[in-house]
DNA sequence: ACATTCGCATGATGATCATCATGCGAGTTG
DNA sequence: CAACTCGCATGATGATCATCATGCGAATGT
């Protein structure tokens, strides 16, 4: 038997993975609040109820720690896919825009959509990072395909695509905008015109 | 006279404003690279041909430096979009859209969007330098209201502005993504297919 | 119970920077 | 041309971090 598939378990290694879920859970949270460059190492563990000592068991660098945590944000797709799931299918593009394009995911970075947090930062960064963000990203795409793909008379599948990716990324764009611009008002006027946009499309 | 209307001239102001344009011009480009994490004061001095400690007297300090760069980027807007202006009015939106959402633009950032390789950043920004983003942003939905709000019967302004935003969002989005993906074959994909997705947009 | 393991805390270490202090030499002024 | 100005270079300084080294104490296994 493989020596490496020894998994501890025990009142210890229970600990231990509780302790890298809050890290995790964290680092999730900043990650999309601050960017991978607003916070130290220190930073998470402390919001973890750790000290930054303790880091290095759980992973082996900072960036793994982004990485992991970048994938950790995709956890709730499914729930948040599920809301647009449960309505009738000309019903579902207009419900996953609204459930995306609105004020409260803009001022809560942390509990929303991490492409538009981190697809920046993630460009520069390294090569696990950019395959976790294509990896999400081909999920993202297969289920939103899955779920807007038999809408009605189902269109051929290259439609399909590009109304897929178009809606992530007008989703994903006017979210960047909302957040980078300083006046309240521009950046409603940006949500409400983006979601507006987004319906406008065909079939 | 206000005594702070002194404007020194003569060789050495001279000189000292081209030094002034080739920071700018490094820093322009190096934000639109690296991000503003992602170069040091030092680099964009480097870059400019001089050493680091001549850059207090050119700016305050490193924030300030980001968001002159940042309005720097925009300077050849006019040029950007007159390449637009000169097509046939139902044109002007594919023309704009192939502008964009190309591989060329995407491999290189330093000449490319500034909203696109900043807008994540700026959302962590200091107060001026998302002012200076709210208002890249207003210029530049303006000038796209003007090219393309005549179109033909010119609908009315809001349907106008929801469709300027929303090719904004719809490319800036694409953009972004396009560039933090690992893959290459996927990276064409969200460009093709976002640019297919904005064509399809109704009038 | 004893020896061992291991999760975590404390406390370096070294690198990277932003920013400041100083000095020289070319330009400018009278 | 002498006194002065000022752009730029060199060389600190201090802060922030990522990462590593060490040690304690609780959990484990014999």
């Amino acid at each position: 038997m493989n020596a490496k598939e020894h998994k501890p378990s025990g009142k210890r290694a229970e600990s231990k993975d509780e302790s890298r879920q809050r890290i995790l859970a964290a680092a999730a949270d900043m990650l999309r609040e601050e960017g991978g460059g607003g916070f130290s190492v220190a930073d998470v563990m402390a919001r973890a109820g750790l000290t930054h000592g303790a880091f290095y068991s759980h992973f082996p660098d900072k960036d793994a720690l982004i990485e992991a945590a970048f994938r950790a944000a995709f956890n709730y797709r499914e729930s948040w896919l599920a809301a647009a799931e449960s309505a009738p299918a000309h019903e579902r593009v207009p419900r996953l825009l609204k459930g995306y394009l609105n004020a409260k995911h803009r001022d809560r970075p942390a509990a929303g959509c991490a492409f538009a947090a981190c697809a920046q930062e993630f460009a520069h960064g390294t090569a696990d990072q950019r395959r976790a963000f294509a990896d999400e990203i081909e999920t993202t795409l297969n289920r939103l395909t899955a779920l807007l793909g038999d809408k009605d008379g189902n269109a051929d599948a290259a439609s399909c695509e590009s109304e897929v990716i178009g809606l992530l990324s007008l989703c994903v764009g006017a979210m960047s905008l909302a957040r980078a611009v300083d006046d309240p008002a521009l950046s409603n006027r940006i949500l409400e015109a983006a979601l507006t946009y987004g319906r406008q499309q065909p079939a």
